[in-house]
DNA sequence: TTATAATAATAGTATTACTATCAAATTAAA
DNA sequence: TTTAATTTGATAGTAATACTATTATTATAA
């Protein structure tokens, strides 16, 4: 038995589809481990060239500009998480247990996933916690929303919001809970390793703490009267 | 009876203090308002000169670069809040009410203050908004750590955090819910306006329903059993 | 086998993110 | 009040960034 997963990509987020060269599959594979390496801000598509043995012209005939891919690969990892939620969540019933996979799978360490060939899914945890705000935080937000190109975050936001109002119909913030949920999911674990005081877990790992504190707020606030 | 708020800024911010000349105080205002309207991706010293009147070189005899504008103007802010829920706060003895005010401080609109001649804070809460976080999502985060740079973020939290403790001792998590609520003050403001699926606010300036929503996540998480 | 498409190689441009130098103007100290 | 010190303005220059364009080469598909 072997799977292969496969995510749609939405065709606005490239020139021409990644996927379907090995130069196109290199560029993703490579932007994850130099974007991850040096971060987003001094990435550049010249610096991506010669990691991968190719020119700067070559890699923008796939990408238009360093910050579409960021939000390919942003875009890649939600709907990946969302993947996992629905596979993990498949014939349970309970709504508090749908929850608790959700606030589980986004707080725990991600391992490499050999479901996905070239995608090193650790390498972009990392990238969705460290730049994954500055997908949306541009000035051409309200453009890149137009071209539905925050649709996987906001899809896995709304597939939760369900979760919630499943548990308590009544809850009146479905959605800016299931929000809340996500972001500080990714928030935390860069707080706890970077500026620990914003935080009260131990930077030793205790991703636990974060899995208790993120479901302390979520069930304290929908739980019925 | 005139009083003016005086903030003091850490000195690694910067190499010659801005406030001690009438060009420092131009590259703050006029930092700020062009930050505000193109965008700190797109935001340069050049054009911050041309605006002011005088020289790229004359901007970098101030700051070192662009990003520690952004964490001179970001640590402003968050001085401000902490100073104005200081005096908000004071005499008050319920620690229920307190964290109701610092909830409201921090998620309604801002007016510009006059205590403050030549920033605008209306603008810097936009800035922000879309530009805070970018502040320390960097490779550098820990550098600028040790410089104690993100020292009045840190310091607010705390001072929230120990609300929460007052309210409820036993509370696990009082850093982490108190930066909880900073940020989603924030982000979800974002989401209404940008993104709007990811809450339940009508971008009809619902703020009060973002106070409701975190009100409601506060309490219902520290609420004594 | 020819057409078609994708890639590599090279060049070039405007802008960015700085650093360096020197003269002019302002302010502060002797 | 002259001298000295400091701050600013003006100009120049550099390496890197964020692209676009052109042509030759190679692989693939009709």
């Amino acid at each position: 038995m072997d799977f292969q997963l496969k995510i749609k990509m939405n065709e606005k987020l490239f020139l021409r589809n990644p996927e379907e060269s090995e130069l196109g599959k290199n560029i993703i594979k490579y932007g994850v481990t130099l974007i991850h390496k040096i971060g987003f801000e001094a990435f550049t598509f010249k610096k991506l060239a010669q990691e991968i043995g190719t020119t700067e012209a070559g890699i923008y005939r796939y990408f238009e500009n360093k910050h579409r891919l960021l939000i390919y690969i942003v875009d890649w990892y939600w709907s990946w998480q969302e993947y996992r939620l629905v596979f993990e969540t498949n014939n349970i019933k309970s709504p508090e247990t749908k929850i608790k996979k959700a606030i589980q799978l986004l707080a725990s360490k991600v391992e490499d996933d050999v479901a996905t060939s070239y995608i090193n899914e650790k390498l972009v945890y990392d990238i969705v916690m460290y730049e994954g705000a500055k997908a949306y935080l541009t000035k051409q937000v309200a453009e890149d929303n137009k071209l539905k190109l925050f649709k996987p975050y906001k899809d896995l936001c709304a597939r939760i919001a369900d979760f919630i109002k499943d548990y308590n119909p009544k809850y009146k913030y479905p959605r800016s809970l299931s929000s809340t949920m996500i972001e500080m999911a990714h928030s935390q674990k860069f707080y706890m390793q970077n500026l620990p005081s914003l935080t009260d877990f131990a930077s030793s790992k205790d991703e636990a703490k974060i899995i208790s504190f993120l479901e302390g707020i979520v069930f304290s606030s929908i739980r019925k009267a």
